[in-house]
DNA sequence: AAATGTGAAGTTGTTCACAGCT
DNA sequence: AGCTGTGAACAACTTCACATTT
């Protein structure tokens, strides 16, 4: 109920929306100023009507009989995304996964920054070489607040993602990123996207078999 | 062309199929025998209906009035995603995600072995704590011929992602799990899932501002 | 009585065809 | 002439309603 006008959007436009700027960015990074959606598409593995269609979900960007401003598009689907301004996340869970994540640069690049990592055993959490130290559990309250993170990134063990879940909203997180191997059953107004590499490699399997 | 008769099944349902085995497992391990399409549903996540219309696509496998034997359906969908049987994966590009996914244990649980792990300098990975050695990509296809790899995980720099899948798929690999943020052009009969974690974030950073 | 299996209806997302700018 | 923007047609997926089976 609190999603009005951008519910109505198809959420796959907006992860198409990620596509689109990854491909902006190279076109712009050769010096192209101008784009067509026929190219543009292609770039992004989509048909060009679908991209068009994307588009006009939040405005109308282009020239007809041109194409569209690469600049402009970048600056829109930027600030649409809200990936112009700084957006704090914090990373509970540091394993294998979380520690991978934490060394990932390609976060920053992105106007993401990871104000804090936090684990149940801190200790047993070898700090060599993170960009952040990992912090025990208690400290999880006192970061949300102080950062106002919206955003965080689960890589706990199944057993313990829907409880570490609970906690994140009740500190204020809005979205999450689930690493872990189940259903969380949240409130509505809080975003989940579930990453599972076991379910995609099961996924791929399924396709192998002809 | 290769994929008749399966193809017709939403590629959607067959997502959800791994969603179902993960039910299963944790209600096998709780004791419980028999399931209705009601409760495995809610534990998965989605209406009962899709449960069951996402089943049928596959064979008729409940009992009115009863449920579904919770072995059984276990049996069932292992066999269509092919987990019953060892699937040989290799991974090329052992940055810190490629680390992270070999350390990774949920593999091997689901029936999947990593046989091989491979880096363009593999010099330059630090050995310690991996389950198998980092070899050079002139190893690629001799492991892959060796164990009859038909599928990869692709953790390269997205300048070399193109190159990599198309050494993969010239080797005999005919589906990728792609950690690389680039669009890959590949043959049709090869399959492709993505992951890509800026992207992930930045879909949820959208739904951040309400 | 309880719960599955399924055609039909409904919903959502994609593509077409072309009108409308530049 | 070229390319965008968009209503309408189409396709894919989901849900409903209920007949069917145990």
């Amino acid at each position: 109920m609190k999603k009005e006008a951008r519910t109505e959007i198809p959420r796959k436009a907006v992860y198409r929306l990620s596509v689109y700027l990854r491909c902006l960015h190279r076109l712009e990074n050769n010096g192209i100023h101008t784009v067509s959606s026929e190219v543009l598409a292609k770039a992004a593995g989509v048909k060009s009507t679908q991209l068009r269609k994307d588009l006009t979900y939040f405005g109308q960007f282009g020239t007809r009989g041109l194409g569209y401003d690469v600049k402009q598009l970048i600056g829109m689907i930027s600030e649409r995304l809200g990936t112009n301004s700084f957006q704090p996340v914090v990373i509970v869970g540091i394993g294998n996964l979380g520690r991978a994540l934490l060394s990932y640069r390609g976060f920053e690049r992105e106007g993401f920054g990871i104000v804090g990592a936090f684990d149940a055993r801190p200790d047993l959490c070898p700090a060599g070489g993170l960009p952040v130290p990992v912090q025990p559990m208690e400290a999880l309250p006192g970061v949300i607040n102080g950062h106002v993170v919206k955003m965080a990134v689960l890589c706990v063990p199944p057993s313990a993602a829907q409880e570490v879940a609970n906690q994140l909203i009740e500190y204020g997180v809005v979205a999450i990123l689930n690493f872990a191997p189940i259903v969380l059953s949240l409130p509505d107004e809080v975003t989940v996207n579930n990453v599972n590499l076991a379910m995609e490699l099961e996924n791929l399997s399924y396709f192998v078999n002809e």
